[in-house]
RNA sequence: GCCCCCAUCGUCUAGAGGCCUAGGACACCACCCUUUCAAGGUGGAGACCGCGGGUUCGAAUCCCGCUGGGGGUACCA
């Protein structure tokens, strides 16, 4: 018995770096990654900057950042196309010289003429093959001409002009493409930069890839690389399209123009990434009974075969749900407090000492995330629905409309009546002592004849400067009483001015 | 136009011939909890498994056609 030789496991991430990594892109390189850390492979990052046109200054760097945010680390690499021109140039001359491709000196206006035709005529749009039957001579001719406007020609590939070559896909089986119908596509571009298919199968061959992972959209050219690798000689890599991730309203793929689709985006708006794997890896695949998985339970579970083969729509709400869920559920006090802190600090509301887990800035922040945490949805709401905290004595609270603090069907002046007292008894009270708080701001109220509602919305407004908040005892607590006195007074002086605009109905 | 892929609640999906009078999650609605808002709990509405043919004792599950959606059609990736 011969035991056949199972190929280690190398996958590849391929950005072209011409913008922002999007989420479409991460989902593939989430994809990837889990399937080379469940096998036990090797995870490679490789920038396909063959483009030159297209190139966008500090995009290989925003998308190493978006795979470093997403914990998305690779054992090789970055490598550069860029760096590696010469390896693509004798391969499209070994192409050249052994009869699998030829050179082409059609100028683009020509390429388009023929184009227009085609379409005119009905009949599939592609090159004619024009150079492809050159004589020597007529070659040499070409060349002497091309050279006299300073241009070189381009190399194209010679597809078979018959037959059928079939791309075997490990989520969708089989797919048999007619060679007739294929094109004979430029390798190599007259500025000596290879296009994407010479340069991507040469190196997923040199950097012996096992499998080919990329978006659904390489499914047209697929065989085209399955005949490269033939023209070589090579084995070729097991092929994978995972699908492309749709619109919302699934009217085409998923765009800049949809609004938040970089990955760095969600980074800033206070995403996790935790959330964010998990959610991108339910785009299309599922364990079927769960739904949430730590790093390592999909490490453990993810199989690259299941991807599912239909495309699936983005939704912003389930994300943002997703991450909600990591917040309130999965974080633990100590991990959203750290995480938190960047944001406050940016905002002005703590100093940057908090970074310190050792601080007692710090630990002022965990006390009051730990009033938000079951309220939180993204990182970047920590400011707005705890700035108060922060903020000592009554200027920064004082912004809202003084009418808030009545609530309907309460009179102003028992408002104000309720507030005074309030004041009064929480001179001396222990706010420490939430249920103590509680139980004698509910006599209170009772005295007061007001329900409870009606003393306790006034309180909040007056303490926070909003009418939602986290809970009241808890809140008085943690702002402490110097800022809740202050804050109180300020309130009844305001209400000292206000004339009820409309009197309550009934 | 031509080529290719795909097709279960609005959305993401479970389902690999009988376990399905189709299960879960998001969103939605109601109720409970309740000092606001959340979170949480309970329940509800929501899919004749795109349509039409087959195969089979039996099909969401297999086959064919149609329709619909998506992708591709560059000296871009």
């Amino acid at each position: 018995m011969t035991e056949r030789r199972v190929p280690r496991v190398r996958v590849r991430f391929a950005p072209s770096p011409t913008g922002d990594l999007h989420v479409g892109g991460a989902r593939t390189a989430l994809f990837t990654w889990l399937f080379a850390r469940h096998s036990g492979g090797d995870f490679i990052l490789r920038v396909e900057d063959t483009d030159r046109r297209r190139y966008v200054e500090g995009s290989a760097a925003g998308i190493v950042e978006s795979l470093q945010w997403l914990g998305l680390e690779w054992d090789e690499g970055p490598i550069f196309q860029s760096e590696r021109l010469p390896i693509y140039q004798e391969h499209a001359n070994w192409l050249l010289e052994h009869d699998h491709a030829y050179e082409c000196f059609c100028s683009p206006g020509r390429l388009e003429q023929v184009r227009a035709g085609q379409r005119a005529r009905g009949e599939p749009p592609g090159y004619d093959r024009h150079c492809r039957s050159l004589t020597p001579q007529e070659i040499d001719e070409q060349r002497r001409l091309l050279a006299q406007e300073g241009r070189n020609p381009v190399i194209r590939f010679k597809m078979p002009e018959s037959g059928t070559t079939v791309v075997d896909d490990l989520i969708r089986g089989p797919i048999t493409f007619e060679n007739r119908l294929l094109e004979d596509a430029v390798i190599l571009k007259s500025d000596g930069f290879p296009t994407y298919h010479l340069a991507a199968m040469v190196d997923d061959h040199l950097m012996e890839i096992s499998h080919i992972t990329r978006g659904e959209e390489w499914l047209p050219s697929a065989p085209l690389h399955v005949q490269i690798f033939r023209a070589f000689g090579w084995e070729m890599p097991v092929l994978v399209h995972p699908p492309v991730i749709l619109r919302p309203d699934g009217k085409g793929k998923l765009s800049k123009r949809d609004g938040a689709v970089g990955v760095l985006e969600y980074k800033r708006k206070g995403y996790l990434p935790e959330a964010m794997n998990n959610y991108l890896v339910l785009l299309g695949w599922s364990a079927g009974d769960q739904e949430f998985f730590s790093t390592d339970d999909l490490i453990e579970r993810f199989e690259l075969a299941d991807v599912s083969a239909s495309p699936a729509r983005f939704s912003f709400d389930k994300l943002l749900w997703m991450n909600q869920h990591y917040i309130n559920h999965v974080l633990t006090l100590e991990d959203l407090t750290a995480r938190c802190v960047p944001y406050l600090v940016a905002a002005g509301l703590v100093p940057a000492a908090a970074e310190d887990p050792a601080s007692p800035e710090h630990a002022r922040v965990r006390e009051v995330v730990t009033l938000v945490k079951d309220r939180l949805k993204t990182l970047t709401e920590v400011v707005e629905l705890t700035d108060f905290f922060f903020t000592d004595g009554a200027e920064a609270t004082e912004e809202y409309a003084t009418e808030t603090l009545v609530p309907r069907k309460t009179e102003p002046a028992a408002v104000r009546a309720g507030l005074e007292r309030t004041r009064a008894t929480l001179v001396g009270a222990d706010l420490d002592d939430e249920a103590g708080t509680e139980a004698t701001l509910r006599a209170l109220a009772d005295e007061l004849g007001l329900k409870a509602g009606q003393l306790f919305m006034p309180i909040r407004v007056a303490v926070t400067g909003r009418t939602v908040s986290p809970g009241l005892f808890e809140t008085l607590r943690v702002l402490g009483k110097d800022r809740v006195l202050a804050r109180l007074d300020a309130a009844i002086a305001k209400l000292a001015t206000y004339r009820s605009q409309a009197s309550p109905a009934g």
